[in-house]
DNA sequence: CTGTTAGCGCGTTCAG
DNA sequence: CTGAACGCGCTAACAG
């Protein structure tokens, strides 16, 4: 049917042989040959058969990039940032040209799963996983076997603005806490949050951005014997070979919560991201945090200022700030579990006829690019969604040496703008 | 090294073709031995080796969705919604699960080929190509030998939000007309233009979603002989099989324009998006056009009350928006490239100290989800773009007949909302 | 219903 | 520097 390599070789008067040595361009071929091929390959207007030669070399230029959401910009400026690295090495060396395609798993973990089925199929080179992870024990431990096994086989696993996957021991240890008990869980959990909150801080503080010098990048990615063997980061399920770009969610929640309540805010709501996400979690616990370390009063009817949205989207908001005018009038403040849901907060306290900040203080989080629009103009936590994407990529494509501890975080930034003020007498 | 077919046979006692048959499931294979050769899948983890088998049966699951900007939501939808129609087919079957990835061109032309190179590489199911394509002859031609190669070659093609391709033999007498003088060319294109326009609402109103009866759903994909028969349509590249899915821009751009007529304006800038864009073309053709229907006397000036924006962005409305105040101080309403320029434009007349719609009007287009939540709420024109990319995805995998003349363009609905009023006048 | 036999198109040895 | 041969892992005819 279509041109084959065989075709090309007749056409040019030499072997097949030949012109795939043209054409992958890795070993020496005489210029005469080299043009006559050429010629050829234009005239007959052939095209590389992928599956034929990636079965025959046993690789891929496939990397794949699951996101949860694709039409949340959150994610497309990931995504963007990933792709911005492919298709700009040179020739061979490990950041060779590669195709890097993005699927979307709307935050399903069974899609989840089967895009990485598909992924696996193809031999994918490497493939990333950005936003965050489900908390499911079940399909935790079955996305970090599947994982493992990707990355056992050779494809290079990076994750990205989610948590380093556990340690697999660990795993069952935390299964037997769960089961102890079911009441008064909330209480303890509390607890057993500061403390883990108190090593993971110790751990980004050694993780810290432990870029390499320019230098690095011709390397072969294999990381130097001391990266791997750096003392306490050793529990960052390292040694898999899967490495994270993680974002500091907490520290960011936990200045954006002190800015609040440095404003003098003392009845500050807080509207969450869908349940059982470990990004929803995060922000949260920085949230309380800030409030343990500033305001413990608070903590007591903390869950009477909290509603837990169904989704990272607008209508969440808007039915949270709703809910949460209900439960407490008074309220001077909202925190949002990201920017979208922030607007939607917005929308629902203009349409209780508060304004915003007079009445009310609203703030988001990921300052994505429509947030320094708003009106108000929104106040949020930056992260650096591109750059973390950025090297996401090089780390996918091997061009960058991993972090140490195989964890990098990258910091986030408190945006002060013009949603947020101090408190003031509701007008009504 | 992996695991293979073979290995599997062996441990379930069976031949590689069993096994084969047994994974595929499209083909007889008696019960007992299916379960032992599923047992024996699971015990060694196999996992299908894309590649093998995509050079065997000469088939691909792979479906490329070509997007300019992934970090737009415009896009994001429709690739959402493309991806959403993948992976619910039954077994077998014309829609069968395929992996719907989505591939960012950035805009760039030579990128958009480089992508093409790898899906033909691939030998790629299918190509769905979103958004507004570039006008430059040049790459016109390429891209549409390289589409209709690929379309020849199996690969099917939907353009989403984008024009049909020129048939073949209109490409070069185009190319006369072009050459024949470069000044003066702006009068002469303008009366084209409007001859063209009343050509395309001509086939606009034949090819009106025609829809196929939910039956169809479950046949062939092959498209009946009546459809590609329909008598005027013909001129719309067809027989190449290639279809579009095309946006009415220029219609929602008309009615977005006699809106704001209506509401009093004769002041009235547009910031357009970036130059040789098919999008760009089409809507400022609709404004134009209703200009010239009901207020004749404001064409004359209407390249003063022109900015091109330089891209689909934020930035390019607030620059925008700022040249305009300068060229024309008593401006009394703005109409965007799109929502997202309209946002940078109400963030620069605020900075200008003027109130939206008080002082100036403002309108945007695609009536993205955040537009509703713009404080004012944006007047803009809706496009369906999920039920656009849903359609471009179901032709893409043969599951719905192809429109008659194989293009079928997508009504638009103005959204007339809090950002455009009556004029008044300017309070300084 | 199941096993056997051929390739699919290319990369990569090995000789020359 | 170039050609000839082999096999990557799987599917698709054919037999049985």
């Amino acid at each position: 049917m279509a041109v084959t390599l065989a075709d090309v070789a007749t056409r040019a008067g030499v072997s097949a042989a030949t012109v795939s040595r043209v054409l992958s361009g890795n070993y020496p071929v005489a210029g005469a040959t080299r043009t006559r091929v050429m010629r050829a390959v234009e005239e007959l207007q052939y095209v590389v058969n992928g599956p034929a030669s990636a079965l025959a070399a046993a690789t891929s230029d496939l990397v794949g990039v699951l996101v949860n959401d694709i039409a949340d910009p959150f994610f497309g400026i990931i995504a963007s940032a990933v792709q911005s690295e492919m298709g700009t090495g040179g020739e061979g060396g490990p950041g060779a040209r590669k195709l890097a395609v993005v699927c979307n798993t709307g935050g399903s973990t069974e899609r989840e799963l089967t895009y990485l089925t598909h992924l696996q199929r193809q031999r994918a080179a490497a493939v990333v996983l950005t936003g965050s992870g489900v908390e499911d024990e079940e399909h935790g431990a079955a996305l970090a076997t599947r994982l493992r096994r990707l990355a056992a086989s050779g494809t290079r696993i990076v994750l990205c603005g989610r948590p380093p996957l556990a340690p697999e021991a660990e795993k069952q240890e935390r299964e037997q806490q769960e089961q102890h008990e079911q009441s008064e869980r909330r209480a303890r959990q509390e607890r057993r949050q500061e403390q883990r909150q108190e090593h993971r801080q110790e751990r980004e503080r050694i993780a810290e951005d432990g870029r390499p010098s320019p230098g690095t990048g011709t390397g072969t990615g294999t990381a130097p014997a001391t990266a791997t063997g750096t003392g306490t980061a050793s529990a960052a399920g390292e040694g898999d070979g899967i490495v994270t770009v993680a974002f500091d969610n907490r520290g960011g929640s936990r200045r954006l919560t002190e800015h609040l309540l440095s404003l003098g805010h003392r009845s500050i709501g807080y509207v969450t991201g869908p349940a059982n996400r470990t990004t929803t979690r995060d922000r949260l616990e920085g949230h309380r945090q800030a409030l343990r370390a500033a305001a413990p009063e608070l903590l007591a009817q903390a869950e009477q200022f909290t509603v837990h949205g169904g989704a990272y989207d607008r209508s969440s908001g808007y039915d949270g700030a709703l809910e949460l005018l209900r439960r407490v009038p008074d309220l001077t403040a909202v925190l949002a579990a990201n920017d979208t849901v922030a607007l939607g907060i917005c929308a629902a306290l203009r349409d209780q006829g508060l304004r915003i900040p007079e009445d009310v203080s609203v703030a988001g989080f990921d300052d994505l690019p429509f947030s320094a629009d708003a009106s108000p103009t929104l106040t949020t936590v930056r992260i650096p969604l591109h750059d973390a994407g950025a090297r996401a990529g090089r780390l996918a494509l091997g061009r960058e040496a991993p972090p140490p501890g195989g964890v990098a975080t990258v910091r986030t930034e408190l945006m002060a703008r013009g949603s947020t003020a101090p408190p003031a007498g509701r007008r009504g």
